[in-house]
DNA sequence: CATGAATGAGGTTTCATTCAT
DNA sequence: TATGAATGAAACCTCATTCAT
């Protein structure tokens, strides 16, 4: 099952992938040069071409390599005995911890996002939006068909609102601190439990 | 009232700028080279630093110029005697237009906001959530006292909400027909109009 | 009597010039910048093209200026009654002196001497030499005459000497204080002092 | 035995050291262009950086290559037993040789002796003066002890001045044909006879 | 598998100089 | 008399890449 591109990485290659997935992620594509990477990797310059083709062929596996990292988590936790009210909040909660455990590969597809690379950076999208995206639209779509959630909004919309709330906070979160209008969401959990609620409940006070 | 920094530019320095914000914005920092700048400036590379001290300050004056402007727009607009309600909605998708009307300046914000620059961004920041953010915070915060809104949720989270739905849909808008779940939020205003629905009455069926 | 080429400095070239006197004399003529003499000056790099054709005009300006300063000073001192040996310490002294009154000037001649500019340096080796050169040749020749000194060597490689004892002193004077063996030395009047007994009576212990 | 900082110049290094060596003699650092080097040395400005972190690091280089082959030279040549006037006699020729016979180091050093870097120059200083000033501090004294030469005068004055005459001489040699009264000084050998005579002997007549 | 030597292209910056005002 | 705007050329340096070993 191993695809044409996918090649096993040996140990050496592998090193070099792992500090410039760091770099690449902190400083962006342009913004890191070969150099910087063979230095902090401890190799010869000439190496990373011995392991990689190119820039672009080192850039690509580092985004192939951080897409498996990412989608690979999540498998097993599942609890389809809750309510549906705790399933999501549990999901929501989970994909934003998914983000911050994998900062490196969050921020390189983010910046990916933001570039017009076309084709390419689609399939990146999906693994920040991602795996989560279908599995939420679809957990969704099970309750509006029980009708536990509301069926004039259109599943993606819900989704795609709570990853907006995820990503947007793990964008936001470094400078939570100089806004102290919003103290007390600079601890994630806090945070992902007020943004649940408003997205289950919505804001209005509809008391009568 | 002319503050320190912020010496008129003339008309050279300002075209300048004009074209640097649009390719720092399209490749960022590192990715612009000053060659290009000065190409299609169509002034001479040695002008630009007959302008500005080096890049850095060019890049400097786009982002303090690129804030200037993105704050500018929105003053006169307001309606005070419309429903909590509207207000709200209205205020959501005029932040909404304002970061597609000012692309360049939005996604040179976003970029600064990944980077590691310390203090320079957060000022950034507040641009681009920014103004908005602030009054929207105000507006809620009457609609609590008046008891139109929940007083359960922090205002400030409210309204990180809102922002992070409308920056979410400025990043992810390009990918949207890659979507096909998606298909319907293409156009900023259905996107805004659902979104809004969302935040104001949240997503489970309260009708029992 | 004013040379054609001695044309009147106005105020404002002439407060350029001193600058550069300085700048040219610390860093060599393609180490000193029209900008950094521009700054210095306190006038636009357009107004050194005002006054002077191009650097290297404004550098022989310099030059020019600086000999005369040089050969200006010294005309006056002389007292013919006193013995020969006095009358050359105190040339002695007082050229060591005049190269550390005219230290921005000595050192620009001295720089000068050791680039390739042909003719030029020529001229200017005289000024450091120079004035006193030929005129210690005249006194030395007398006291040849009236037997008082050797007539076996050369008036002019005795004079050649003693300016090569100040010069040396002069080049060599901000590192004496690293050479332990050398401490005296560091007023210029002991070394002057010392200098001159060996020059008149040389170092062989001739008592029998 | 090797030093941290002399790590073995390669083939391909020490190629352009030798070429910046001249160049750098020839016009000083600021006169001096990479490209020029690089052009000379038949090899890409990039090699340069290959070999040497920067500009600044190349002169270091070349300066303490410099240093190395002059202080080499001279260590076998000694006559223990000739009288103590023959001996100093020949150890100023041979520092006067010894000049002209590493023209770019001098030239070199002299340089550095004129420019204000602090530390640096220290080092260098000594070895333009250098070796051969030690050794003749300590002959001197010698024959002080002996009562061969005066002992009001200290034994570094006299070495300062022997070094003083010979380095003098090597950079008014070039413009020695310009002075009529000087010639016969052409030749380095004859001047420094007749150095040494005046050296030894003072220039008084003291015949009775 | 790994490296040092080498390079062409291009990066940012500085230079001396011109010109219109 | 003085200056700001503008520039071509050249400065130093970095980049991704190749090749022989």
């Amino acid at each position: 099952m191993t695809l044409k591109m996918e090649e096993e990485l040996t140990e050496g290659a592998l090193r070099i992938v792992k500090i410039a997935e760091v770099l690449f992620a902190e400083h962006g594509y342009s913004g890191t040069s070969l150099n910087a990477i063979a230095k902090q990797s401890g190799v010869s310059k000439a190496n990373i071409f011995h392991h990689f083709e190119n820039k672009e062929a080192l850039y690509l596996t580092v985004l192939r390599q951080a897409s498996k990292e990412m989608s690979g988590v999540l498998d097993e936790i599942r609890n389809p005995n809750s309510p549906t009210e705790d399933q999501i909040k549990q999901y929501s909660l989970q994909h934003l911890m998914n983000l911050f455990n994998n900062k490196n590969v969050t921020r390189l597809i983010l910046r990916e996002m933001q570039e017009d690379n076309g084709q390419q950076n689609v399939s990146m999208a999906r693994d920040v939006l991602g795996e989560h995206f279908t599995r939420v639209v679809g957990l969704i779509e099970t309750a509006q068909s029980e009708n536990k959630i509301k069926n004039t909004i259109p599943a993606a919309v819900i989704a795609m609102t709570m990853v907006a709330g995820n990503v947007f906070y793990f964008q936001v979160h470094k400078f939570l601190d100089q806004f102290p209008e919003l103290s007390g969401a600079e601890v994630p959990q806090n945070y992902s439990s007020a943004f649940s609620e408003i997205l289950l409940n919505g804001i209005l006070n509809n008391k009568d």
